[in-house]
DNA sequence: CCCCATTACGTAGCACGTAACAATG
DNA sequence: CATTGTTACGTGCTACGTAATGGGG
């Protein structure tokens, strides 16, 4: 048994069964990987994958089986190799991070320009993307670590730690009608047409959620994925918008009115994801807390040892995070 | 990164940083091992063993924690096989079994017979040891499965499962003064030698605990790893014995009488032993039920996955075991 | 007829063994 | 001086690439 067969099983198998796809992403001959996998199965006795003539049509049972075990083994090597960086020099290398434009935009600036100059060995790579797509990479070890705040419960193999808790506020063009009422309400705001966020991104389904609860039926005419073409749409008089506080800048914003509607969204968390199993490197260590400081290195390695989400989320229940 | 090279260090560490009894053990030269332990060092960058002049001195902190991480990724490529040899013949293989004697000799006999008749095709081995000796063998992989009673507690690997309750009787020559006492109390038995259990045999140290706390000091004139030998020397006059009860035959033993001492010590719990993390092949979950019906698979299954022994523990703490 | 896997074959790299050497205690 | 690790070197194996072959849809 050899690691390179190991990989190509996997490679494969992450392929949809295509033999050439894998071989084109690991910038090898597609024979190579056909043969190889012959011969692991070979000195295995059994099959690992089905056959339908010549092509590849599912893997066995057994197949499926080997594959578990397979992964972990390539997840080890891919942690012997970082522990090697580590101990190398444990201030050079790469931080890539998958977040949200909204984290990306409004939270982490200040801990990024923190973290590099604590840290100018180390390069950082932000992958932008839908919370979606950056807890995939995540789980693909495409990233150390993904933040956002929804999207993210459904992959077992993720540790999500929470960061902070934050709601919304209403922005509207200065002298609109909304921003002179004395108390704001979900009826209030459904009278004018609402610019929000693409259902999915950053804490959306709260918003869904607070209005189908109060039997109102909200006029949403334009949602968009960040909160920056929301407030552009804003200023245009499409309507009211509907932002994460975060969203606010002071300096910028003045020809907008923010008016805080945190009474009427349940709070959302935003949280920070790893995949269980990883060796984390310090600096990494070092973002997280610059980015939440109740995230220390203790408090992530026995969040890290958890076998489940709720276990996680007890481990932290105590813990009273930022309120935005 | 070769599969090898991971080998490799393991063994390395496993001989006390020995590289000549790590090639010996491995079939290979010595030089191989340590230009692959240094092409490995020179691949990650860091040095994974401390040298002093050419001696291999102790491991690097980076070594310790790859060698962690070896450990897994061998585990998981021994896991592949299995898996590989259970499909490929499910009823063909080795069973590789550690007990103590007390259970080679009294109560495995049926179950081993029992199984080998439902499985021809399973070749079944017994390694005989002290509990401590058989819990390490599993540790080890060097066998599948382990079943004692006391000393395996110490070993975190492993996950231990209640197979049944027993308790212990003395056995005297016929007509000897013990065996007319209306009650069996722990005074009278302390009015003769007596011979029993090597410390850390057979739960032994329930029989030390039960005198002690009643503050009794036993003439302990002769001790044995197992109840033929103390049988023998109860035979020989040298004094009365302290013994499970499953070692009494009836067909045997007529020349001795055992007397219930249920209520003298406490019960022990004989248990068998799993590697955690280790695939389980068919024809050994069937073993483990053979031998403790209330050990079915999903059973089994669900021990398997607690991260420690309390959780077992209570995982099987309403289950009535059989008791002896 | 295109796509894809397998077979055939040559080659270059490398893992491993033997032998000689060096260091440690 | 015995034990153990490293260096040097030769060789045989094999993984991989190129080219040709064969099946399925």
């Amino acid at each position: 048994m050899k690691l390179q067969q190991i990989r190509y099983i996997y490679e494969v198998a992450r392929h949809n069964l295509n033999i050439s796809a894998a071989a084109e992403a690991l910038f090898t001959s597609q024979p190579g990987i056909s043969k190889q996998i012959r011969l692991l199965e070979e000195e295995l006795g059994v099959k690992i994958f089905e056959r339908r003539g010549k092509q590849l049509i599912r893997m066995t049972s057994a197949g499926e089986d080997i594959l578990q075990h397979a992964k972990t083994i390539l997840e080890e090597v891919d942690n012997i190799r970082i522990i090697g960086q580590e101990y190398s020099d444990p201030n050079h290398g790469n931080l890539s991070i998958g977040t949200t434009h909204t984290q990306a935009r409004y939270l982490l600036p200040n801990t990024t320009k923190n973290f590099l100059q604590h840290h100018p060995g180390v390069r950082l790579h932000m992958h932008q993307g839908t919370p979606i797509q950056i807890a995939k990479k995540a789980v693909d070890a495409e990233v150390d670590c993904c933040i956002a705040t929804e999207g993210m419960e459904q992959f077992e193999e993720l540790v999500m730690l929470p960061c902070y808790r934050w709601n919304r506020c209403v922005v509207t063009p200065l002298n609109h009608p909304l921003s002179k009422e004395k108390e704001m309400t979900l009826e209030a705001i459904a009278q004018h047409p609402i610019v929000t966020y693409v259902s999915g991104y950053t804490g959306s389904s709260q918003i869904d959620l607070a209005f189908q609860q109060r039997g109102v039926t909200p006029n949403i005419v334009f949602t968009a994925a960040d909160a920056d073409v929301i407030k552009t749409y804003v200023r245009l008089g499409l309507g009211v918008g509907i932002i994460a506080k975060m969203a606010i800048e002071e300096a910028n914003d003045t020809d907008l009115v923010a008016l805080d509607a945190s009474h009427l969204f349940n709070f959302s968390t935003t949280k920070i994801g790893l995949r269980r199993g990883t060796y984390i490197r310090e600096y990494l260590y070092d973002f997280i807390e610059l980015f939440a400081p109740h995230l220390t290195r203790e408090a992530i390695e026995l969040a890290m040892l958890c076998k489940n989400q709720s276990e996680v989320d007890q481990l932290f229940s105590q813990v009273n995070l930022p309120t935005y």
